[in-house]
DNA sequence: GTGGTTCAATGGTCCAACCAATTTCTGCAC
DNA sequence: GTGCAGAAATTGGTTGGACCATTGAACCAC
């Protein structure tokens, strides 16, 4: 009965800081790295406390829109509008196998879709697109013995912006950088990706084809193999070093 | 009570807060709704300013793993480690139709994939869960015909929940979040999940036969058809009333 | 019990410094 | 003029103290 009834929004200096700002941004068309203003100003221009606008930019910088060098300035990170939707995930424990292995699981279910919507609406410009980055990739891979994980995202990053639908970059964006903190103190998992080599070439002819199924296949089949690899690579590192 | 809270070290105090912090809540075991410290506690045991205490704590509401209510104290939101894993994910924008037919598209790549893993790891609880939900929405859709909205998302929330992967139903809470943005004033799709309802009941039937395959193939199939409902309402909207 | 009132606790905001890293400017040597 | 070391200004980071606004509990008539 009575379910309609939100709590009243009283005070809310900061998210009033951040809308400003956020408004301030887009019409002065800044994007990712220029520079904005300075705390002091803004809190001169917007009249409140500087400790108050740096509550507001904590909380950017927790959301990883803004980056802050003290004695330089604070840059945006990334591109940042007023209506953005924030969604901060979090992966309780997830430094060890199993959080690999979850964003390898968001990571299969996106690819498979983007494949599939790729093989739908690439032009001829994107597959061309497509087509460069894998060449590139087969060229680093012959050339530096496997280590070719660069041009291999550049080819995967390829295909999502050809998808047309720009969340499944964004998304994947956030996986990646798990990814990666991952690798810091890695499982020295070494020739990781030489038996999804093979795919990444299937997976373009199926986009070529304009075959979304066949695409969604082959990109299952991919990340099939990763998870393979690193399945193994973990065992391997059970066994050999304790830590 | 609050005794296990040493004096912190050295540059990076906000960091080193969290991670004080995160330690402390390990030490006193606490779970989400209980109260944490008083700011002015924290600061005094830790040795710190409160404001950088506040701008810590803020970092942290930020990523919605703690609530401060004026007058109250600072309770605890989720469950916090100090080995848990931050990916702040942020969409941009997508108030229009093509933005809900892009957050639709992730639905059907996590749904598929979700119903897939689910298939290979839905134990006996959780297969049962999912079918009271099932029954729960079969149900309401017969008497309330047809408005069975939020018992449907309860069922897709027990698919994500069983998948055994926290991420899924972290990020599908982000599209869901958008899909109701949209639906505030919504295009009138008033019989909406109408021709997606007979699937609800396919995709429990394959998941409970451990058949991923099978599984992910209904959930395409009921996406399509909500896709299809959405287009078609769309396509009705712009007719009759060209806003 | 019900409904006020008081009062202490707590988060929210503000101010005015100072610290530490960075950038910019200055002036000297060449 | 050029180059470079050091001073000065700029900017984020931290501190301590003050006050405000809200909450919740204790208390008190009725």
């Amino acid at each position: 009965m009575t379910d309609h009834l939100p709590p009243i929004q009283t005070t809310a200096r900061d998210d009033a800081v951040l809308k400003a700002l956020a408004g301030f941004v887009r019409q002065e068309a800044l994007g990712p790295g220029e520079k904005l203003p300075t705390e002091r100003i803004l809190a001169e221009r917007l009249k409140v406390s500087r400790n108050t606008v740096r509550e507001a930019l904590t909380r950017w910088e927790g959301l990883g829109l803004v980056e802050r060098r003290q004695g330089s300035g604070t840059y945006l990170k990334a591109a940042v509008s007023p209506d953005m939707l924030h969604m901060p995930l979090t992966l309780a424990g997830g430094n060890d196998f199993a959080g690999l292995m979850a964003t390898l699981e968001i990571r299969r279910a996106l690819e498979a879709e983007a494949a599939a919507l790729c093989a739908i609406r690439a032009g001829k410009a994107e597959l061309a697109e497509i087509e460069h980055k894998l060449d590139l990739m087969e060229e680093a891979f012959q050339t530096r013995a496997g280590m070719s994980s660069d041009e291999d995202w550049e080819f995967h990053q390829a295909v999502f912006r050809a998808s047309g639908n720009p969340l499944f970059e964004q998304i994947i964006a956030a996986m990646y950088e798990m990814f990666h903190r991952f690798w810091e103190h890695p499982l020295g998992v070494r020739d990781f990706g030489h038996a999804s080599f093979p795919y990444h070439r299937t997976i373009f002819e199926r986009i070529a084809a304009h075959d979304p199924d066949g695409a969604r296949a082959e990109a299952l089949k991919l990340i099939a193999t990763v998870e393979d690899d690193l399945k193994r690579g973990a065992a391997n590192l059970k066994l050999s070093d304790r830590r």
